[in-house]
DNA sequence: GACAAACTACTACCCTGGTAGTATTACCAG
DNA sequence: CTGGTAATACTACCAGGGTAGTAGTTTGTC
């Protein structure tokens, strides 16, 4: 029954940013939302949100002759699924391949680095 | 010129692979070595060599009457580009947080984080 | 009650990935 | 020269993401 929620376009990713950003919103908030980073009409947003649902991807409820929308799936799983789909794809299912690639092909600046080691120090004490 | 490389498909990206393991190759290598994981029809991965040869993702040279496939674009850049793009849209670019999904979602063995200790304490030292 | 505003419903496209069948061509074996 | 085989070329289709117009409905306001 769960949705496969690892491979979301651009534009659902976006909306379901919006939504997890606050739990509900009309079409005419997410619309509004999005209107600072891409310029879609109205009906585009109603239209995806109508075939995220059917997708599963969110639900929606009736607020008069509004529909106020909600994720059905939450960000960490499609977060999750997502990044492991591209290790997968990628890296073979290896971890410390792709973030090995990671810190070999950008940018890493010091302090980042120092913040990475630290939060691997974290796991090994924790784990 | 250059082809957008941040999104290939499942098939195109196996395809890739198989090019980029052996160099160059005929339809018909590729099908053998896709054989092993999914069945296709010989014509599909024929098809979609032609599609990628439109994308800029492989060229061909004729030998006899067969065409040898070879890759136009490096894993590195696929994978770096496919990588960043995921990053990007899931991370805002911050590599930290990408890699703190990772390290807390999947399950990482001591010799795996130990290792990742050592990658970073590398790149410290020489960058 | 009439009208504009706000919504949803429906329909229609386009594009790309994926999949494969059929047609055609080239060549090799007998 | 005939028939089979192996290639490519062409065509077709489906699904899903993305985009949006038009039609219809509800409702609040003069």
């Amino acid at each position: 029954m769960k949705p496969k929620t690892h491979r979301l376009g651009d534009l659902q990713l976006k909306i379901m940013q919006v939504l997890w950003s606050r739990t509900e919103a009309t079409v005419a908030d997410v619309h509004e939302a999005l209107s600072h980073q891409i310029d879609l009409a109205y009906t585009t947003v109603a239209t995806m949100l109508r075939k995220m649902e059917l997708r599963g991807l969110v639900h929606h409820r009736n607020e008069g002759r509004s529909f106020v929308y909600r994720p059905a799936v939450a960000a960490s799983e499609v977060t999750r699924n997502m990044a492991d789909d591209l290790v997968d794809r990628l890296f073979h299912g290896s971890l410390t391949a792709a973030v090995n690639h990671l810190l070999t092909t950008r940018e890493v600046s010091r302090d980042e680095l120092a913040r990475l080691e630290q939060l691997i120090a974290e796991k090994r004490r924790t784990s």
